[in-house]
DNA sequence: GACCAGGGTAACT
DNA sequence: AGTTACCATGGT
């Protein structure tokens, strides 16, 4: 990959493995808004990025990163888009450890596991809890209007970061309800103030092992396995984690096991032949298994 | 109107 | 440890 500035934007070139489409619609981020036809707005943490990638020929072709410096992207979307991380490297372990997920690499080849804001993966993740991703992304986005800070970029595009947990602290029960979250605003309320009280901190559950900051997390009202394990990923940058939901499970019952299986013997599954990229592979074949409606009759 | 959605809890056996 | 009703809300 090359990296240069031209005017105020910062042009990342001859990309690899990288698909903003992919990476934003496989279903990790539920804060961002399709702005053109190669155009993204990306609302991340305290951040907002308008992103374009045109490919050329057969290649992944550059990205545009509007209004934004080198210095800008070391620090924040370099880590953002984990670009640190070789998926050559990791697409190559994944297969050779099972060849079953060579259509679903092949379908979706740009995909990566995002670096997501801890906090907004939290509370975003709670709220997904028996909803549909496109109300997920209306609920976040409500959020992010009624108590976030509104952001304009020198070229126009606006968009609302997702609150703080200081903002949101500030944020009754009742009006949480007013924002269409039902059963889920007590659990939003709870991981707020855990949070904002210190009981639970983002740098702690970075130091912990797996298992204790899945406990940590647990200890949240309505976050349990799935949705700690989700925030563990997507959030606090755990990539051998195997999150499976009513997708990942028929998915994995259609392509693996061919009969109705429980989490636990899915997980140690994926644990056993993925390893360290689980994480990785669990993103794959959801992507896969959900655009081609596996396992739905 | 029944049924389901990137689930979790509480109250049962 | 394993089932089951229920939780708000929106879409099919």
């Amino acid at each position: 990959m090359n990296i240069y500035s031209r005017d105020n934007d910062l042009i990342l070139d001859e990309l690899c493995d990288f698909d903003i489409e992919d990476i934003l619609e496989c279903g990790q981020c539920f804060h961002y808004e399709k702005i053109g036809e190669h155009d993204y707005l990306v609302c991340a943490g305290q951040e907002l990025l308008h992103i374009r990638q045109t490919r050329y020929g057969n290649s992944m072709g550059q990205a545009v990163l509007y209004d934004t410096t080198e210095e800008e992207y070391q620090r924040i979307w370099h880590n953002y888009f984990d670009m640190g991380t070789d998926y050559g490297h990791i697409k190559e372990t994944i297969l050779a450890a099972d060849s079953r997920l060579g259509s679903a690499v092949a379908a979706k080849p740009g995909i990566r596991i995002l670096h997501q804001d801890f906090f907004e993966t939290l509370i975003s993740f709670i709220i997904s809890q028996n909803k549909q991703i496109p109300h997920i992304r209306q609920l976040i986005e409500t959020l992010s209007k009624q108590y976030g800070t509104k952001k304009i970029k020198p070229d126009g595009s606006k968009g609302y970061t997702f609150p703080t947990p200081e903002q949101l602290y500030m944020v009754s029960e009742e009006e949480l309800r007013k924002c269409k979250v039902g059963f889920r605003a007590p659990y939003i309320r709870d991981a707020v103030e855990k949070i904002y009280h210190g009981e639970l901190r983002e740098e702690h559950l970075r130091k912990m092992s797996v298992d204790e900051a899945r406990a940590a997390l647990m200890t949240i009202k309505g976050v349990g396995e799935k949705v700690s394990n989700c925030v563990l990923l997507f959030g606090l940058g755990r990539a051998d984690v195997f999150p499976v939901d009513v997708w990942m499970k028929r998915i994995m019952e259609t392509l693996y096991f061919k009969k109705d299986t429980g989490r636990e013997e899915i997980e140690k599954f994926a644990y056993a032949h993925f390893g360290e990229y689980a994480g990785y592979a669990q993103q794959y074949l959801f992507y896969y298994g959900r655009e081609n409606g596996l396992g739905k009759s």
